[in-house]
DNA sequence: CCACTGTTGTCAACACTGTTGACAACAGAT
DNA sequence: ATCTGTTGTCAACAGTGTTGACAACAGTGG
């Protein structure tokens, strides 16, 4: 509907291009269509726009992806907003795992590109703040506080950001996924590899959350030992 | 030396071009000049040769950024082959996590290129043969073998890898390194990110290797607890 | 010594990519 | 009605990975 958004010769304005309806659209490209089809051409073509008209609201490519990154972070600073602030940290800390386990898992295409960049946006610095303050009401001191916000904040992203990177990879590419497992090391020499060969039918059954949900237990289990030897040296 | 290894018009066969050959001039060039500079005519300068000279050894680009993947993760591998068998399997994993540490400094931009891909090559093999191994001497089910071999494999490569991606980063796309860390948390306002202002002095110094120490530790800590309470119900 | 065969480097070309600068069509204000 | 700033269009540039036809060589068999 609207006015058409254009056609064959449409110079008329009519339906304006937006920093949010390019990045609306820049996240469908991306997620529908994988991470490589995310060239400005197709994004133009998608909007019915010239593939240009794009560096009007934005600096460079990096700038939309790093946006739309801090766009869709947006949606896990929401949700841990939700949380009652009389929670105790550590439940506070695992939510906080997994809502961002589900975004990588929303938006694995997108979150492949953005994980290890800093965007500085709003949602970012809420999360950080959210991490500090609950570490921070354990008692630790502002030392302590940080090396296990780092240790938790970059494992918990680390982890993620590898299963995205993982689920955003172009099907052919990565080995018809859990089936690569058994492939490879069921067929290795027994003679060589017996450790392998003898647990390849469950490397291939394992599941991926299972094992994040088992290093984020260990890691706020190390964080309740530093709290708990911090109080004994304090008396 | 040599014959010149082409000029010109060197139509001359000479010096033969070879998957080693190839595979070190990709390696120099990319740790040399950063990921981006890694393209075929760069490479084709690079060995004296045409661009697509190197597509009668390699199939593509990801063919070769997989062998020179897999080559460097060799260098791991020929490490942790000295490691005496008797050493408990502590040590043994706490040697390699280290090892994959100084690998993804050593190799910043192919690392970060290469860690979340399965080359089925055989330094590959060789690693994971060896956490199994490790693991599996604890008396652990299969079960919590493997899990507890993704735990360790995915959390240190994660962590490498990051590390990896970020130090291999254009100079200017990073901000400054740490200086980032002060520059952004240092000016948020005090009344909504009361804890990131009162840690953004610790957030600047703290160092990416005790981080990673103590994830490390972390992990190796609940394998620990995991075999200790597995002899529990055993009797 | 010659002819044949397979290997390997060369060259031109293709279909892409991100990005820039000149231009034109419009909206709103004077 | 004119002037101004915004925003989409278009042609072009320098760069990318990759392919197919071609040619120079090495080694082999007659």
């Amino acid at each position: 509907m609207s006015t058409s958004t254009r056609s064959a010769k449409g110079r008329g304005r009519s339906t304006a291009l937006s920093r949010d309806s390019i990045l609306e659209s820049a996240i469908t490209v991306i997620e529908r269509d994988g991470v490589a089809a995310l060239s400005m051409r197709r994004l133009g073509d998608e909007l019915g726009v010239d593939a240009t008209a794009f560096y009007r609201h934005f600096r460079d490519k990096d700038d939309l992806v790093l946006a739309a990154y801090d766009r869709v972070t947006g949606e896990l600073a929401a949700q841990i907003r939700t949380i009652a602030p009389d929670v105790d940290w550590r439940t506070r800390l695992h939510s906080l795992a997994w809502g961002s386990w589900q975004l990588a898992a929303r938006y694995p295409a997108l979150f492949s590109l953005g994980w290890t960049r800093t965007t500085g946006g709003e949602a970012e610095s809420e999360i950080v703040e959210y991490i500090l303050a609950a570490l921070a009401s354990t008692g630790m001191t502002a030392d302590q506080v940080v090396l296990h916000y780092r240790m938790f904040g970059d494992t918990t992203l680390a982890l993620c950001g590898m299963a995205a990177s993982v689920a955003a990879m172009p099907a052919e590419l990565r080995g018809k996924d859990a089936a690569a497992w058994t492939r490879i090391y069921a067929v290795l020499p027994q003679a060589e590899y017996p450790a392998a060969r003898a647990h390849a039918a469950e490397l291939a059954t394992v599941g991926e959350e299972d094992i994040y949900r088992l290093t984020v237990e260990a890691i706020l289990d190390r964080i309740e030992v530093t709290i708990a030897s911090s109080h004994v040296s304090d008396r």
